[in-house]
RNA sequence: GGGGCCGUGGGGUAGCCUGGUAGAUCCUUUUGGCUUUGGGAGCCAGAGACCCGAGUUCAAAUCUCGGCGGCCCCA
């Protein structure tokens, strides 16, 4: 019933996926698993976030799951970068395909011989669209629940389409707004990182991602965004005539987060006790729990009751089972319920709730007069500071500056290693010699990061900035 | 890419080396009942398993091979 220690994140991580029910991971196909209800549940309310957020200035779509060969292998830069991870439908029934279907690996070769289509004149630009799909790709490294899968199943995609390399530029800092903003609703800390050149998405002008640090010390990619120029634009014929008559190629970004963000939710706040959830994606938010003595059961009822009516707005479970409220108290912390009321006698009498906050220790009676919808909102928010707070604290534990190349193979074992670096492909590569990899070069410092932006390249001497390299997921 | 370990009730394990009825390995889970309820209750009676395939053998959870699945280390 109790987990394994955090310390020993890898197999607290297996653990907790699978006892607080958010995965099952004996679905019988390497890479694949199944959502349980609770943990789809959260799926949906993480989500929902990222919907309300898109849907400002982005329209849902969906295209299809199947890609011909003949439009996946048009761009070849892009095809040479997941050729060997292609899912292939060959046949329909017993008889050979024409032309091979592909399991989408991801969309732009899907959506953009139809942007061409769709995009005539400057009026229609921008465009701005995003769907949440699954997506395929047949990975050789270990699987993973929620971390790598040969079925991505919550692939958020944002792809959109401008008039000149500018204005892409723009929706490039645009998305990087949006994903900053889901992340610290999330109370998860991130680095924003310009990847290396010669490690961007197939296609790209250049790739920004963001990378959280996990608690064994290694990076996890939660979201990246892509500046495309207009390399697809020129390979699929997007062009839009302008203001002056004449034709030209759009330039186009696009954006992803996959349920990465939910196993950083996850690796982020839990303890050893199970889950631990910011208020609003909760899939129960507060816990109530009678403690029903003999006798007195229809006081506590009651007065169960009268504060049942006050939290109608909020997902609540009424625990009446026949457990023991110690046995209560550990499931609904193992789901991370995030506050949690107590009502006994003692309680129905003084016209009090005891109150437990899933990250505190502490418990404390309220009067229920006090109780309303403003007090909870008012502690969610607080939680959600204190959340933060020790994600940036026990992040900070696992970074480290490496002001030696020779301190590099020893370090990067156990920590994510910042140095200075030059943009020469010579010594990325050289830094990539003593072990992790190296993510890119800082986009901006975290306000958890205390080092200067500027310094000698740790490899050559030259004019280097903060770079990242660490062992990733 | 290279190497190693493993697969037994829903979950975790003992048994495998040295083949001999899983009639009771242990913990957890779970069903019914009684008694309980302020941090994982107790008792009684039940339920539930050898990954798949082939081979060796009188006999395979145990030995051999293959498949599928999982974990770890190195590059």
């Amino acid at each position: 019933m109790s987990l394994p220690s955090k310390e020993n994140f890898s197999e607290w991580f297996h653990e907790i996926i699978q006892t607080a029910e958010i995965m099952d991971i004996r679905y019988p196909v390497k890479g694949l698993y199944v959502w349980f209800p609770f943990g789809f549940k959260l799926r949906q309310l993480v989500y929902g976030k990222l919907r309300e957020i898109m849907d400002r200035e982005h329209s849902e779509v969906y295209f299809p799951a199947l890609i011909p060969e003949t439009e996946l292998g048009k761009e070849s830069e892009h095809i040479r970068g997941f050729e060997d991870e292609v899912y292939w439908i060959t046949h329909g029934g017993l008889s050979p395909l024409d032309v091979k279907l592909a399991l989408r690996p991801t969309s732009e070769t899907a959506m953009y011989p139809m942007f061409k289509l769709w995009i005539r004149n400057h009026a229609d630009l921008p465009l701005r669209v995003y769907q949440i799909v699954n997506t395929f790709r047949y990975e050789t490294k270990h699987t993973r629940p929620l971390i790598r899968l040969r079925e991505i199943t919550s692939f958020k995609e944002a792809h959109t389409a401008h008039r000149n390399y500018e204005e892409a530029e723009e929706q490039v800092k645009k998305a990087i707004g949006y994903y900053k903003e889901f992340y610290d609703f999330l109370a998860i800390p991130y680095m924003v990182i310009r990847r290396p050149d010669w490690d961007k998405f197939p296609g790209a002008v250049y790739t920004i991602a963001f990378d959280t640090v996990m608690p064994d010390g290694r990076s996890l990619q939660i979201g990246t965004v892509h500046h495309l120029g207009d390399n697809f634009a020129k390979t699929f014929e997007i062009t839009y005539e302008a203001v002056d008559g004449n034709h030209y190629f759009v330039h186009q970004t696009c954006y992803g987060i996959s349920e990465r963000c939910i196993a950083s939710l996850i690796s982020m706040h839990g303890d050893d006790l199970g889950l631990v959830l910011p208020f609003e994606v909760a899939p129960v938010q507060i816990a109530v729990i009678p403690i029903l003595y003999k006798g007195k059961e229809e006081k506590v009822l009651d007065f169960s009751n009268e504060l049942l009516e006050k939290l109608k707005g909020f997902r609540v479970v009424f625990d009446k089972g026949e457990e023991r409220p110690g046995a209560k108290y550990y499931k609904w912390e193992l789901k991370g319920v995030p506050l949690r009321f107590e009502i006994g006698p003692k309680e129905a009498e003084r016209r009090e709730v005891v109150v437990s906050f899933r990250d505190e220790k502490k418990k404390f009676s309220v009067p229920i007069e006090e109780i309303n919808e403003q007090k909870i909102s008012q502690w969610a928010e607080e939680m959600r500071a204190r959340l933060r707070k020790k994600a940036v604290e026990s992040i900070k534990l696992k970074l480290k500056f490496v002001g030696e190349l020779s301190e590099l193979s020893e370090i990067v074992r156990e920590y994510v290693s910042i140095m200075h670096l030059c943009k020469n492909r010579d010594c990325g590569e050289e830094i990539e010699k003593h072990g992790g990899k190296l993510l890119g070069w800082l986009e901006e410092i975290p306000d958890f990061l205390e080092v200067s932006k500027e310094g000698e390249c740790i490899v050559c001497g030259g004019k280097g900035s903060l770079a990242v390299s660490a062992r990733s997921y």
